[in-house]
Formats: C-alpha cells, sequence, structure tokens
DNA sequence: GTCTATAGCTAGATAGAC
DNA sequence: GTCTATCTAGCTATAGAC
C-alpha cells in the first residue's frame, strides 16, 4: 500500500476551514483540495462521494472534537465545576479563534445543506446543551434552571459569533465568555 | 415606457427570500429570477451589475425596513416604552417568520460575501443597537447598561436563530422574544 | 421592459497513467 | 494513493428580437 500524503487528521482540519468560512455552496472541490494539499482526484479517492462526503467527515471530526473537548469535560465530576468552566471556555475561544471564525453548524444550516447535513448538526447542538444541562445541575441548579441556562449558553455564543462577525470586532465574542462564566456564579 | 411586469417591491421581497434562505453562492441567477417573477435578462436589465448589485439591492431594501419598523419605532418617545417593545418584538417575529427564516445579514456575512456586503450588514446591525440603546435609556437605564442590554438583545435574535434551526423547532427563538421582553421589566 | 437564445467559464465528478 | 487531463452540467452574463 503506498503510504498517504496527508494524514486523515491534517486533512480535515484543512477541510473544515474551508467549509466553515465559505459555507458548503461557497467551497470549491479545487479550494478544498488546496487547503487539504492534496488534488481533486485524490479526494475523491479518500472520500468517494465527493463534495457531501467530505462535509459530513468533516461534521463527524468536529462532533468528536466537541464530545471530548466540550462535552465530557462539563461532565467530569472529577474537576471541579469552576475549573470545568474555565477550561471550557478555553476551549471554545480556541475553537473559535478567539471570534474570527464562523460556526460551522452555522454555515451549513443554510437552505442548501441542511436537508442533507440537518440530523449531524443537531446531534453536535445536543452535546453543547446536554453537557451544561448536567453542569448546570452539578452547580445546584434544578434541571429546568439548568435546562435554560445551557440554551442561554449556545445563543450567547452563537449570537455573539454574528454580531462579531457582523460588526468586524470580536468584543462581542469575547464578552460572551465573560457572561457564560457569570451566569454559573451563585448571587 | 414599458410598464414594469413586477413592482420594486414585490422584485425585492422574492429575491430577499431566495438570498436569506439559501445564501450568496447557493442563490443561482435562474432561482433569483424564478422567486421575482421576471427572466435572467430582466433582472439584468433592473440591475446591471448582476447578482452583486441584486444582493446590495435586497439589502438596502432590508435596511430601510429596518430603520421603519425597528430603529423608529424604538425611538419613538409619543408612545410608551411597553407599547414600543410589545410592537418591535412582533414586527421581529414577523421579519422572521415565527422563527422559521434565516437572517439575512447572517446568510450574506460568509467569507465569500461579506467583503462585498460588510458595510451594508455592519449598518444595519447598527440600526438595531442604536435603537435598543436609546430604548433602554428611555427605560431609565444608564447609557452603559442600555448598550449592554441592546447588544444581549441582537445577540439573543441572531443565536436563537441559529439554535431554532439546528435544533429543527422555533421554540428556542419563541423563548428569546420572551426573554427581550423580560430584559426591560425594571425589577 | 421583457423575452429567447447563447456565449464563455467554472463547477463537481471521472478516467486512466504512474 | 496520487496525479494530469477531461467530461458534462450549471453557472454568470450578454446579444438582440419584440
Amino acid at each position: 500500500m503506498r503510504p498517504q500524503k496527508v494524514d486523515d487528521k491534517a486533512l480535515l482540519i484543512g477541510l473544515m476551514s474551508v467549509l466553515s468560512s465559505k459555507g458548503y455552496d461557497g467551497s470549491s472541490l479545487n479550494e478544498l483540495a488546496e487547503s487539504s494539499g492534496l488534488q481533486k482526484a485524490s479526494l475523491y479517492h479518500r472520500f468517494p462521494a465527493g463534495k457531501k462526503e467530505i462535509t459530513s467527515a468533516v461534521l463527524n471530526y468536529v462532533n468528536e472534537w466537541i464530545h471530548k473537548n466540550i462535552y465530557l469535560l462539563l461532565i467530569n465530576q472529577a474537576i471541579s465545576p469552576s475549573e470545568r468552566l474555565k477550561e471550557v471556555i478555553k476551549n471554545t475561544n480556541s475553537l473559535y479563534n478567539d471570534g474570527d471564525s464562523i460556526c460551522i453548524l452555522r454555515s451549513l444550516s443554510m437552505n442548501t445543506s441542511i436537508e442533507i447535513f440537518g440530523e449531524q448538526i443537531k446531534e453536535t447542538m445536543e452535546l453543547w446543551i446536554n453537557g451544561f444541562t448536567v453542569f448546570g445541575i452539578d452547580c445546584g441548579y434544578s434541571e429546568a434552571v439548568a435546562k435554560e441556562k445551557a440554551y442561554q449558553v449556545l445563543i450567547n455564543i452563537q449570537g455573539s459569533l454574528i454580531v462579531s462577525r457582523g460588526l468586524n470586532s470580536t468584543d462581542s465574542f469575547k464578552a460572551a465568555l465573560k457572561t457564560i462564566q457569570n451566569m454559573y456564579k451563585k448571587e
């Protein structure tokens, strides 16, 4: 067997950066190939079903990343709640490049792509919400309140990314991360 | 002069629905023509510079709509604050079809289109923020607090639309509108 | 002002050499 | 497994009749 020129992880990271910033329709196979370090035809060797399979694989990779770096961290009772939250916020910040990046769950939820990838997008959003719900309960809130807070966390992240982009300043994202911290400080 | 088959407003509304739901790259001129009730070549007669001019005109239309139905309403001191907020929320709800629609400011802020339309997107977002800032001051909050609340309103709208779409349920959007109401109830 | 027809190009996808 | 070369369909945009 001939060795792979680019390993799976590096491949997916390159593809993700194009898909999240340009969306499904805006990402051409030429760009996807260029960002991954392979030629178009080689991408088809790795992902025989083409652009749809590429995108689906990237979403799987993102789901696994969030499972590991957000969800499992949030529910890890071996760590104190405040330490967990701190780490999760740090990981969130790095996932979105300090607020400069577009969330791929957003990029791929246009009418042209959500029919294909809707289930994967939903699963990944539920990871955030379920993780923060468990976390809220661990912090001593009722299940109802914990759930409400979990939704508000996701809204604050997604909304502040949109506002940051629209106003061409990441201030809104940075402030939102602080707001999330404060949401779990008992008054 | 031969009469127009479709008037400007109807034209722009049709074009807007395609652009907001499919984004810039996902909207083909064939679809834009179909949604507007004209043929492709007729669209080029109305908008000689093509797709970019079409999109820019739609963004102008949206800006004017928000100026009239959100901004001017928010700062209208002839109406009581609670009445103003109620109307603005009603208009917001109808703008986004009860949470089913995608915000065009979001659709057009991908890397492939924000370089062209970034300034228009920014102006329209500032209408929301400036309007709600004035509104918050009218409600008796300090300028700093009013501004903070204004950003949070926009974050809640944009974020809840993303979450509604990702989870395939408009519950999050509906709840966010209620949250906004409560943000201006003095405790 | 609107239309049909078409030009010129780039998209996603494939064939076959190495 | 990766590559160059190529196919067809769809894209944006234009020409010219009515």
